[in-house]
DNA sequence: GGGATTTGACCGAA
DNA sequence: TTCGGTCAAATCCC
């Protein structure tokens, strides 16, 4: 599959993005009427993920040496720690090939791995604070993997979070899989493919510990709270979303969107995930199975 | 009560 | 001596 310039990967996620509210816009306001098997949380997941992804791809700024270290991904797009290394920098070549720096909008909630605050200090140039994480397992499985996080900018933030190490313990506890199963068609999005939601993971969950399971558990509570919160503010902009609908309507096929007609770029996107099943959105981005 | 976080103390490198 | 990384007791939260 041929890929596009980064800006019409941009606009591609946008318009799957687009295509996902208009019919989460239609349901709501056809409550009674045969919506398909989808359910409206994945719609609005959808969403948000393609606009995420958008965000990303548009954000990335490869020419300046500070974001040549600037992996943007942010918490809806964390990232793998040992997944995608094409897409990080190493901090110095002399170091141990283990050093990665990733910058982030936000801090970073989730990136694949269960990690425990040990410290947080002052930094001397710096007007933020530097938070010291270590992995959970470090005693368990004797996990000698760290990180660091500091906010390195206000307008706009930039996080920076360091990581330090092996994670010995991946091979039992591997989140990871979830996240860099297969490999992902386009290799643009895949710095903002982090997130796993709903029952994917939950049903990734029954696999492991308890604990385990429990923490990874809380925090699919908090994503699914963010994109909730997110999916609020998009069903609210009512006007963008009567738009949309009555350039659905206008559509003599019914098919969205009518404008989505230079061939090559439509066959990226599965518009059938629109009227079928939600989940292939997660094969394209994840390259699930 | 137990696990996670906070925060001042401690320590080693430069 | 300063600075950054880690330790560990205190505290918080479920």
């Amino acid at each position: 599959m041929e890929m596009n310039s980064p800006h019409e990967k941009a606009v591609q996620a946008i318009r799957y993005g687009q295509r996902c509210a208009m019919r989460l816009k239609m349901r709501l306001d056809h409550p009674m009427a045969d919506g398909g098997p989808v359910a409206s949380y994945d719609l609005a997941k959808s969403i948000v993920e393609s606009f995420s992804n958008a965000i990303s791809i548009l954000s990335a700024k490869p020419t300046t040496e500070d974001d040549q270290f600037s992996d943007l991904s942010s918490r809806d797009s964390s990232p793998s720690p040992q997944g995608s290394p094409s897409k990080k920098r190493k901090i110095d070549s002399t170091d141990s090939s283990e050093n990665w720096r990733d910058d982030s909008p936000d801090p970073i909630y989730y990136d694949g791995y269960l990690w425990r605050k040990y410290g947080q200090k002052s930094i001397k140039k710096s007007n933020h604070q530097r938070s010291y994480y270590r992995c959970s397992y470090n005693k368990d499985h004797n996990c000698g993997a760290t990180k660091h996080e500091q906010k390195i900018k206000d307008n706009p933030p930039v996080y920076r979070t360091t990581y330090f190490g092996h994670h010995t313990c991946k091979t039992e506890h591997n989140l990871d899989a979830i996240f860099i199963a297969g490999q992902d068609p386009v290799d643009d999005f895949k710095s903002a493919q982090m997130i796993r939601f709903g029952k994917d993971l939950t049903q990734e969950n029954e696999s492991y510990s308890k604990g385990f399971s429990l923490s990874v558990k809380h925090e699919e509570d908090i994503i699914r709270e963010q994109t909730m919160d997110q999916y609020r503010e998009i069903t609210s902009n009512d006007q963008d979303c009567q738009d949309v609908i009555e350039e659905y309507l206008s559509s003599p096929s019914g098919s969205y969107p009518p404008s989505l007609s230079s061939g090559s770029e439509s066959a990226d996107f599965n518009s059938d995930l629109l009227f079928d099943n939600i989940d292939s959105w997660d094969q394209f981005y994840f390259g699930l199975p």
